[in-house]
DNA sequence: GGCGGCATTGCGGAAGACCACAATATTGCA
DNA sequence: TGCAATATTGTGGTCTTCCGCAATGCCGCC
């Protein structure tokens, strides 16, 4: 898997260099791109860390590129950098989850920082993502009538009535009870709970 | 209880009686206040809505108000209006949880548009609340040791495995057992743990 | 037509949870 | 010192869940 690294993208060179430098004093991995479509060219699904976009750039600029990225799924944090101060469009990128809005001049400490913990909220959502995955392969083997099943058992029914509810017998409700706590590798309703709220969000109150 | 409003904060009467007057044109119940200040000596814990605010006034500004509702406790969403660009504080803001930010000049619609957002936002959030502190009032009720139980049925945990590691008889997990469930007004640990999963947000992975 | 997967069901038994009745010990407070 | 709340435990019983063994029927596919 590849390591963290923050994804410089500015059409200025210079910048492109400063900051390098910069984050190379601070021992942060990173990379340079000359442009937002050298970047999303070369980008891959499985990348962690962060992008560090100017805003203004040649061509696409840095929302366009924060656009693409979201539209093919790509959650890497984005952190923009901008010149001129420009309300609505940073109320616009941060709305739509940039994860922060440097104006320069800036400090580099600040942004250093800001990077580092941009790199460690990504591993702490690819962490999420990994367990998401996880469950989620799990539910997707299922069939229909077990994931019926299942639902009636995580809203705290008893088998006897779940049979009612869905006109089977009780011993048919505990074969598929039994093959749905297979299939999701648990033990017990309340591990089976606690495993699908981890992909659910909270629970309906 | 009060019924929802938003909250008009400016120190320019023109612009609180535009958009009073705006906002009742579309039906949207509002009060105006003259500073800050005022607004916060009146503003009661269960007050319902939205504040719309003026980042820049005499006297205490936007921020500092938006600061001082969030200190006190107070989640009503807030809406900040400002004439000059100025990104660091947009961004702080939003970071710190603002609900919109809104630069003049605006279209009249799209501002009502998002303060309706924000009315419903703040209606969502009182349900949650209301939920959270019905659970929560009835965790209270437990007494630490039925808080233990607690913890090790919502781990999955079986009543023989629970009474090992409490080093206490299986018969006295069952007693505590059975406190937890009247307390919490539950009759199975899958409602149990749904229950409870409504104020501690995900469940440990 | 046969096969495999899925849904369904019954029987019998084991394991786990729940509960009523009954009881003792500890602790904090009036 | 007495009382109430809490913690603890046992006995005996019922209810619920789990599971192995056994079985039939339906459906889609080769």
């Amino acid at each position: 898997m590849n390591p963290p690294c923050a994804h410089i993208i500015d059409d200025d060179e210079a910048i492109r260099d400063a900051l390098q430098w910069l984050f190379k004093t601070r021992d942060v991995a990173c990379a340079t791109w000359p442009s937002a479509e050298s970047f999303l060219d070369a980008v891959q699904p499985d990348w962690r860390g962060c992008a560090v976009l100017d805003i203004r750039m040649e061509g696409m600029s840095g929302l366009e590129c924060f656009d693409a990225l979201r539209a093919r799924g790509n959650q890497l944090p984005v952190v923009f950098i901008t010149g001129h101060g420009d309300v609505p469009m940073a109320v616009a990128a941060l709305k739509k989850g940039a994860f922060d809005f440097i104006e320069k001049p800036f400090n580099d400490s600040d942004l250093v920082d800001v990077v580092m913990r941009a790199l460690e909220t990504d591993a702490v959502r690819q962490r999420a993502d990994a367990t998401r995955e996880t469950v989620e392969a799990r539910l997707a083997l299922l069939t229909a009538r077990e994931q019926e099943v299942m639902e009636l058992i995580l809203a705290g029914k008893f088998n006897k009535v779940i049979a009612d509810e869905l006109n089977i017998s009780m011993r048919t409700v505990e074969a598929h009870r039994s093959k749905v706590f297979e299939k999701m590798e648990v033990r017990s309703a309340v591990e089976l709970a606690q495993l699908v709220n981890l992909v659910r969000g909270r629970p309906a109150a």
